[in-house]
DNA sequence: AACGAATTCAAACGATCGTTTAAATCCCTA
DNA sequence: TAGGGATTTAAACGATCGTTTGAATTCGTT
């Protein structure tokens, strides 16, 4: 039975990956660094977690949680309205969801959304595997939205399409899309909500005709 | 005054490197693992290249030297035709390049897409320093000629669609777009030409009206 | 108050990392 | 053919990595 204490510094930990995973990626954060912002023991990783890969699964799953449950509620909610949903009102939802996750309630909502997107970008198989399965039952049940919504699209091409929405919300989120040249951060804010630039950015990608073979 | 035989070791090096980075990425890859599969030692990377770094460095400029050459000549043939090139001229001669880059002749013509995918989203600073200053020079130009043909954008909406070009073509040179689920490779082919489809949906991307403030 | 499981801790393990050193080898030139 | 800079090599350096160990400590229960 895991004491209060205990459970206190699992989320210490939780937390202090969560943001160090967002800022150096994964392979290049040592668990020395996680314990000590954590202000944690070395070894409770490995007895709270097992392991480095047992500690970035437990955080993609506490991340991947609030996520799907956010965007089913909004699939929840699109599909109880009169008319079927639209591609545009899909990818509301589904772009809304990453772009403000956590937005200013919690502290760390940035820290999340970086570490979101940064997991998409990771070239280890196993990372990927861990993601994969994660993202899989949400992500049936917006490629059934979007294709009930495309007729004119080739259920290849409305994943395609699917998956570059994905990877496009996860350049936006890891700041990939805003902080492009590093250095001093860019004088103009964000503008008019670079949340919404994508989501018209990719609407008009999804209603686009297919490709010509 | 490099000999020949230095300069074949130091061209071994830069292959295996460009590959292995393509691989399993820059920090997880170490020096042994690249001289061992170039068949040198582990010194002659700081001898021909001063460090890791250094040797990232080379490759990168090496890579990047091919695509923005092949990129300003598709935009002087496209400058030097009768009309002004429209935004799906600029898209596709942009997105050719790096989708075909050594397309069947050389060998390594995927390591080189792959690696260059990669690189797009390296969280490391130092990286995207490395990367932001090889590009800087064929961006401004498509900026300038994007910026010309649609008329309907502001810079700063343009901008931010180019970045998303460049990054959903890394992702889809990464094979980030295509891999999406780890393990056995889809039954079906790429279909109708990933990069066709792709081109298609950055051209509607782009033509699309700005987002509303 | 005392037992015992849960949790934390300091310390060390073996492995691997990027880098450096100094000697050995190659190859062109005089 | 002898000399000398260019290049390669083996070996070691210090640092850091993820993980393990076994003892200390905490804390609810009897």
């Amino acid at each position: 039975m895991p004491t209060p204490r205990a459970t206190a510094t699992r989320t210490r930990l939780l937390d202090a990956a969560e943001r160090l995973f967002a800022e150096h990626g994964f392979a290049a954060t040592s668990l020395r660094t996680v314990t000590e912002a954590a202000d944690a023991n070395v070894a409770a990783v490995n007895y709270h977690f097992g392991s480095k890969e047992g500690l970035l699964r437990a955080v993609v799953e506490r991340a991947m949680a609030t996520v799907n449950r956010e965007r089913l509620r909004l699939l929840g909610e699109l599909r109880a309205a009169a008319r079927p949903p639209s591609a545009a009102d899909l990818v509301h939802a589904f772009v809304a969801t990453g772009a403000h996750l956590g937005d200013p309630q919690e502290a760390g909502g940035a820290d999340l959304r970086r570490f979101l997107g940064r997991l998409v970008c990771e070239p280890d198989p196993a990372i990927r595997r861990l993601f994969g399965a994660e993202v899989a039952p949400v992500e049936g049940e917006y490629l059934g939205a979007l294709t009930e919504a495309l007729p004119h699209l080739t259920p290849a091409e409305v994943a395609y399409r699917y998956r570059a929405m994905v990877g496009l919300l996860a350049l936006h989120q890891s700041g990939t899309l805003t902080d492009f040249h590093p250095g001093p951060p860019p004088a103009e804010p964000p503008g008019p909500d670079d949340a919404a630039r994508l989501t018209t950015l990719l609407t008009a990608a999804f209603e686009a005709p297919a490709a010509r073979g």
